[in-house]
RNA sequence: GCCCCCGUAGCUCAGCUGGAUAGAGCAAUCCCCUCCUAAGGGAUCGGUCGCAGGUUCGAAUCCUGCCGGGGGCGCCA
C-alpha cells in the first residue's frame, strides 16, 4: 500500500514535470509515512514541503497542483491537503481491510519477506569466557543476539549464528588451576586458596568432584610441594596475579603436559556444556562453536601478524610487537604480540574478523557487551588496515541489566561471586518472562529488570498481557464452538466491509504496519520496536473486545467477519512473539 | 584527561531517514463484569523534551558548548 501510493505520487510529480510546474532536475526521494492521527487519514507525504523551495511555489500551492496530478486508484478513497501542505491518503476500507486475507493466507508467513535477498549474514553473539556459568549480564546479549538474528532471517537473510569460544589463553589456566586446586581439596591437602582464582561452587561441585572420582589421589601432591617457592597472595602482602602465575607454572610441572591438558579440558568441556544446556533451555541455538584454539591451531593468528607485517602496519618495539592503530583511527598503537612470545586477544581477534569474511560473509555482526565499546576502534583499525571494507562489519554494544526485587537493586558483582546466573533468573520468572523483558528496552540503554514485575500474573506483566491477547482469541473460538456456531472464513470475506467500527479500522491499520515493522526492525537491529508494537496491538484488540461481541448470534456475516480479524490479530500475535522467541499459549 | 552511552510526565520508557496539538505503561483519582477469561477496558490528572546557542519553512530529533548520571580507557580477556 505505501508502496502504491509512492509510485502514485511519483507519477503525478512525473506529469508536473511534463507540464512544466517543476523544473526538469526534481527528483526527491518521496516519502510516504504512516499517519499517528487518523484525522490525517492513513498515509501522509511531505513532497510539496520539500519541493516547495526548488519549484518557488508556496507548499500549500504545490500540493493542489500535485493532488490534480495524481492518477486515480480505487484503492484510494479521498485525498486531501493539510496543514502547511502535507498531502494525507484515505485508503478505501475495502482496500485496507484487504489485509485481513493476506494474513489468514499467509499465516506464520506473514510478516516476513525477502528484502535480504539471501545474502549471507553471520552475527556472532554471548561469546562469554568458559570459565563459569552465564550470568544474568550475558543474558540481555543472549536474548538481544537471538532476536536480531531470527529477525534477519525473517526478512530474508542467510543467518548464521555464532559462539565464539575464548577456549586459549590465561583466564582459562586459571580455571584449570581452580580446578586442580578444589580437587586437592576433595583430596585432603590443606593450603590456602588463591584470592584471584575462580571461587565458584560449580568448580568443586560438577567439575573436581569429576576429576576426583576418575582419577582418585592420583593427580594429588602434598601441600608442601605445591606452596614451596610460590611468591605471597596479596592478603599476605604479596601480587595475586604472579601467586596465580606461579601456581599454574606448578600445575604444569606436576602434572606433565598430558595431566595438565586433561584437567584443563574437563574444566572447559564441563563449563562449556553447561553453557550449552543453559542457552538451549533459553531457546537458543548456535550453528557454530569456534573454537579459539582452533584458529591457533590452524596457524591463522600469525598469519594475520603476518599479513600486517607484509603491509608494513606492525613494528617492534620494547621487545613486543606493534599495531599502527594509531594510523587507522584507534587512540593509540595495540600489542599483538608480547615480550614473552605470547600472542594477545587482539591478534586472535584480528585472525577470527579476517576469518570471518574470508568465510564469505557479506555482513558480519558483532554483539558485545558494551563495556567492550573501547575495543572497537582497535578493531575496526586492523580491518582497515587490512583492507577490509569496514562497512562489513557491525558492532551492537548491549548494556548491562540490572536485576531490582522488592524496589532494591540485587547487589551483584563477579569478583564477590555474588552474581545471579541466566538459570537462576529463569528458574525465577520463566523463560518467556526472561526473553521479553531483555528485548524490551533499546540495546543501548541500561536495563532495569522488575523481578516482581516479570513474575507477576498481572496486567501490569506486559508479557502476559500480550500473551493474553493470542488466549483470548483462542478462548472466542472454544466459545464458538460451546454455542454451537459455525465458522464460516468465506462468509466473513463477504462482511469484510462490514468492519467499520473504529476499533476495527485500527486494528486493520495496526496488522497492516506489521511487515513494515518486521523490516524495520530487522534492518536497525532493534528488537524493542516489535515489543511495542506487540503491546499496542494488544491494547487495541482487548479493547476492541471490550466495545464489541465477536460472537454476535444473529448476524453471521458480521461475526465471520469479525472472526476473521480476531483471527488475523492471533495470527500476527503469534508471529511477533515467536520472532521474540516466547510462547503464544491457547489458554492462560 | 580522552572516548562511548544516557538525560522526555512522580517512576520505567517509546518517539521512525527532522514534520502536523510530544506518546505508552506504572503510580494517583474515578468508572465498567445478568455480556466471548476483569491476566481486560474507559476517563481524569500529569511535560520549560537537562541548560544555552546554532542550522531551517519546521528541532525531542541534526551541529557546537556546558551541566548531570553511567560505563570504558592494560604487553587482561
Amino acid at each position: 500500500m505505501k508502496e502504491k501510493i509512492q509510485s502514485l505520487i511519483e507519477s503525478g510529480l512525473e506529469s508536473l514535470v511534463e507540464g512544466g510546474v517543476l523544473p526538469e532536475e526534481t527528483r526527491p526521494q518521496v516519502q510516504v509515512t504512516r499517519t499517528k492521527d487518523k484525522a490525517h487519514g492513513d498515509f501522509a507525504t511531505n513532497v510539496a514541503l520539500a519541493l516547495a523551495k526548488p519549484a518557488g511555489m508556496n507548499p500549500r500551492e504545490l500540493a493542489g497542483r500535485l493532488v490534480e496530478a495524481l492518477p486515480e486508484d480505487p484503492a484510494i478513497a479521498r485525498v486531501e491537503i493539510a496543514g502547511p501542505g502535507f498531502i494525507n491518503f484515505f485508503v478505501s476500507q475495502a482496500a485496507a481491510a484487504s489485509v485481513i486475507d493476506q494474513v489468514l493466507a499467509q499465516g506464520e508467513r506473514f510478516g516476513r519477506s525477502d528484502v535480504g535477498a539471501g545474502r549471507r549474514v553471520q552475527v556472532e553473539f554471548v561469546s562469554a569466557n568458559p570459565t563459569g556459568p552465564l550470568h544474568v549480564g550475558h543474558g540481555r546479549g543472549a536474548a538481544y543476539g537471538a532476536v536480531v538474528a531470527d529477525l534477519l532471517e525473517a526478512v530474508g537473510f542467510d543467518v548464521h549464528r555464532e559462539y565464539y569460544v575464548n577456549d586459549a589463553g590465561r583466564q582459562m589456566d586459571i580455571l584449570a588451576l581452580s580446578v586442580w586446586l578444589r580437587y586437592l581439596e576433595l583430596c585432603g591437602v590443606e593450603f590456602p586458596f588463591p584470592s584471584n582464582a575462580y571461587k565458584g561452587d560449580y568448580i568443586t561441585r560438577d567439575i573436581a568432584r569429576v576429576l576426583f572420582d576418575e582419577v582418585g589421589e592420583e593427580y594429588a601432591v602434598p601441600a608442601a610441594e605445591l606452596m614451596a617457592d610460590i611468591p605471597a597472595d596479596e592478603p599476605d602482602g604479596g601480587d595475586k596475579e604472579a601467586h596465580v602465575d606461579a601456581l599454574i607454572e606448578r600445575a604444569r610441572h606436576v602434572l606433565g603436559d598430558v595431566r595438565y591438558r586433561y584437567v584443563f579440558d574437563l574444566g572447559l568441556t564441563r563449563v562449556l556444556d553447561g553453557i550449552r544446556d543453559d542457552l538451549e533451555a533459553f531457546g537458543l541455538t548456535f550453528d557454530e562453536w569456534y573454537s579459539e584454539r582452533g584458529l591457533a591451531d590452524r596457524g591463522l593468528i600469525n598469519q594475520g601478524i603476518e599479513r600486517l607485517r607484509e603491509l608494513g602496519h606492525v613494528y617492534e618495539q620494547d621487545g613486543a610487537l606493534w599495531f599502527r592503530a594509531s594510523e587507522f583511527g584507534d587512540d593509540k598503537d595495540r600489542v599483538v604480540q608480547r615480550e614473552n612470545g605470547q600472542t594477545t586477544y587482539f591478534a586472535s581477534d584480528i585472525a577470527y574478523h579476517m576469518d570471518k569474511l574470508e568465510r564469505g560473509f557479506e555482513r558480519v555482526i558483532d554483539i558485545w557487551g558494551a563495556d567492550h565499546h573501547g575495543y572497537v576502534p582497535r578493531l575496526r583499525a586492523a580491518m582497515r588496515a587490512l583492507g577490509e571494507a569496514e562497512e562489513r562489519l557491525d558492532v551492537l554494544l548491549v548494556q548491562f541489566a540490572a536485576l531490582y526485587r522488592g524496589g532494591e537493586k540485587v547487589p551483584m558483582s563477579t569478583r564477590s561471586g555474588s552474581f545471579v546466573t541466566l538459570r537462576e533468573l529463569r528458574e525465577e520468572v520463566g523463560e518467556d518472562a526472561a526473553r521479553f523483558f531483555y528485548v524490551m528496552r533499546k540495546s543501548e540503554q541500561h536495563l532495569d529488570f522488575d523481578l516482581d514485575l516479570a513474575k507477576s500474573q498481572s496486567n501490569d506483566n506486559p508479557v502476559y498481557y500480550v500473551q493474553y491477547a493470542h488466549a483470548r482469541v483462542c478462548s472466542v473460538l472454544r466459545q464458538m464452538d460451546e454455542r454451537g456456531m459455525a465458522r464460516d472464513v468465506e462468509r466473513g470475506r463477504g462482511g469484510i466491509t462490514r468492519l467499520t467500527e473504529s476499533h476495527e479500522q485500527s486494528l486493520i491499520k495496526r496488522l497492516q504496519a506489521f511487515p513494515e515493522l518486521v523490516e524495520r526492525s530487522a534492518l536497525r537491529h532493534e528488537p524493542h520496536t516489535l515489543v511495542h508494537y506487540l503491546r499496542e496491538l494488544a491494547n487495541e484488540f482487548h479493547t476492541y473486545y471490550n466495545a464489541h461481541p465477536f460472537l454476535v448470534e444473529e448476524d453471521a456475516e458480521l461475526r465471520d467477519a469479525r472472526l476473521n480479524l480476531i483471527v488475523a490479530v492471533r495470527q500476527v500475535v503469534a508471529n511477533g512473539l515467536g520472532l521474540l522467541g516466547v510462547s503464544a499459549p491457547e489458554r492462560m
